[in-house]
DNA sequence: CCTTTCAGTGAACGTGCGTACACTGAAACT
DNA sequence: AGTTTCAGTGTACGCACGTTCACTGAAAGG
């Protein structure tokens, strides 16, 4: 895909072809404004100067999600996301600095996605069994419907610039820790914070390694790898409970 | 037509500044051929073209893995290879058809070194406790040892190319089914295929990401890794065992 | 000895890149 | 109403890239 007919000439960038934002001709219809000034006119029709500008932020951060499932945030310029997002390629500048901020925001981005999913796992936890079942099936679904997040931390995570690339790695540590603090709320007798951190790393690693694999995945193959991911983590699990109460009684 | 020079130097590239590997002015000297042709002149000062070609190709495949360190193999670009090396960017060509057949050729060394680190873990194999312990500390031995191997499947693992990214994941396949074959030879009654593949592939990625802290961890954090991976190791496996007998005992 | 092979050369090409600079025009502010 | 702000424009630059092509000169081989 995303030909784009790469005409000859010069230094030309023409053709945006996809959604222009420029303004609309429709003028913005002030209701009754009793009040005259500093209050930003408020009509459903119009779009005030910040507004259109997230706008583009956000399109901007769109079209790099888009564009990096190719080629990886390294493989991504200035000039495509300007192309793809309809502005000229200097204008790139009056959102982010560089490419390498544009990932930290994308980083901050998905790692929200990521955020939102432990939400989901959070809200009740009844059965040890329960848990393991209501998280790997709220995993997979919600890999899949944001795939563009999770792809672009899965790629990142070992790509291309450092600043991104340690800024992945501190968002998983953070939720590595807040797993441990999780995991000490379940009736596990007495662990220290070291083995809690152990433990919970280990899930951490299951887990991205299955979320890779379910963004690869055929959809037909998602049972097996969800019925894999139970069971592994059930193998954790009682292997932690196992092997604690074996080692150090 | 359109000549038009675009400034004055244009297309240097000058100053390889590293080895130049051209022909030393010694001359070979052939001792005693009796047999007049065919056999090649061997000396112990001369080196005959496919030596000398093979040199530069393993020249090229290192430079390859230093530069792709930085940058990842997305951002590695022919002329750099090239200039590292010290030959002439079209001189690639004699070597490779491209970057990715490039990546490939190294995506296969790379598994020779991890291959050869199994062929030294299977080494006499006593009881379960020894050869986790072996396990881990030849893992740590063998990603320090062979860290741009293996920093280069990490990269890459999830990296710019595809054909590269398949051939790590197939690699990665092969594996992990030869570890299940191994693991059938430990005393675990009577598992299905299915979940010795399943056990394998969860330590499989309890590795990788092992690896991966290792390669960026610093020196002193090593102890603490490697205690870490002992831990987790032993924890799948208990687990395995006690959720075996467990669940269809 | 003469011919063929072929790793490496060197100049030239067209392209896409990041970035600088001066600008425009509408929204926001006073 | 007059001024300032600022998202987006358009041109131009120098640079690194992949790839082409005709070449060179030493090794290989008859």
């Amino acid at each position: 895909m995303t030909a784009a007919a790469t005409s000859g000439q010069a230094d030309r960038d023409v053709t945006p072809n996809t959604v222009h934002i420029r303004t609309p001709k429709r003028r913005p219809v002030v209701l009754a404004t009793l009040t005259p000034v500093t209050v930003p006119p408020i009509s459903p029709t119009a779009e005030s100067r910040s507004e259109k500008k997230e706008r583009t932020r956000r399109a901007i951060l769109d079209a790099a999600l888009r564009l990096t499932e190719d080629t990886g945030l390294a493989g991504l310029s200035l000039r495509q996301v300007a192309k793809e997002v309809g502005i000229v390629p200097t204008a790139f500048y009056r959102h982010f600095d560089s490419i390498d901020q544009l990932g930290l925001a994308l980083v901050e981005e998905s790692f929200g996605s990521l955020r939102a999913m432990i939400r989901d796992v959070r809200q009740g936890t009844p059965s040890l069994g329960q848990i393991v079942d209501s998280s790997v099936s709220v995993l997979v679904d919600h890999v899949r419907d944001q795939h563009a997040h999770f792809g672009f931390i899965a790629r990142e995570r070992s790509g291309g610039s450092k600043v991104v690339r340690d800024a992945v790695r501190r968002e998983f540590q953070l939720f590595e820790r807040e797993l441990a603090t999780d995991l000490a709320r379940l009736p596990m007798d007495h662990w220290s914070a070291d083995d809690l951190r152990i433990l919970s790393n280990l899930i951490v690693s299951a887990m991205i390694t299955t979320s890779e694999e379910i963004l690869r995945a055929d959809p037909r193959d998602l049972p097996d790898i969800q019925h894999r991911a139970r069971t592994q983590l059930l193998m954790v699990i009682v292997g932690a409970l196992n092997w604690k109460s074996n080692a150090s009684g």
